[in-house]
DNA sequence: CCACTGACGAGTG
DNA sequence: GCACTCGCCAGTG
């Protein structure tokens, strides 16, 4: 049965696909890209509604401070993402943190 | 319909 | 830098 998909999700969706390898987008910039300003949170939801194994990258979407957003309890998932961007080239600091100045994706 | 939650973010003290 | 509040909005009970 289909669960009505929102479109939003579509228009999401379509804008991480956007992201190159090796490049990382905040939640809200993936938001304001995809004509849904204001909507970070929406964006944090179409991600956790995606299959681990999809053909979007969301592993490129982290939060505005540059962090991996941790999950309730998927610590495996954080892990992953990370495991996935540092394949790609991103380099992580000491916290964990990800200099943005320098791996934000900029369209 | 109401209350609460959540891969968020900007603002304030 | 940390703790809180408020705005956003789909999903759930």
């Amino acid at each position: 049965m289909i669960m009505a998909v929102p479109n939003s999700y579509q228009l999401i969706y379509a804008t991480v696909l956007q992201i190159p390898r090796g490049r990382v987008a905040t939640y809200g910039q993936v938001a304001v890209l995809a004509g849904l300003p204001r909507q970070a949170r929406l964006v944090g939801y179409a991600m956790h509604a995606l299959p681990e194994r999809s053909s979007v990258p969301w592993h490129r979407v982290v939060n505005a401070q540059g962090r991996i957003s941790p999950r309730g309890s998927a610590d495996d998932a954080c892990r992953t993402q990370r495991q996935r961007l540092e394949r790609e080239g991103v380099r992580f600091t000491a916290r964990s943190v990800i200099d943005l100045q320098r791996y934000q994706w900029q369209p």
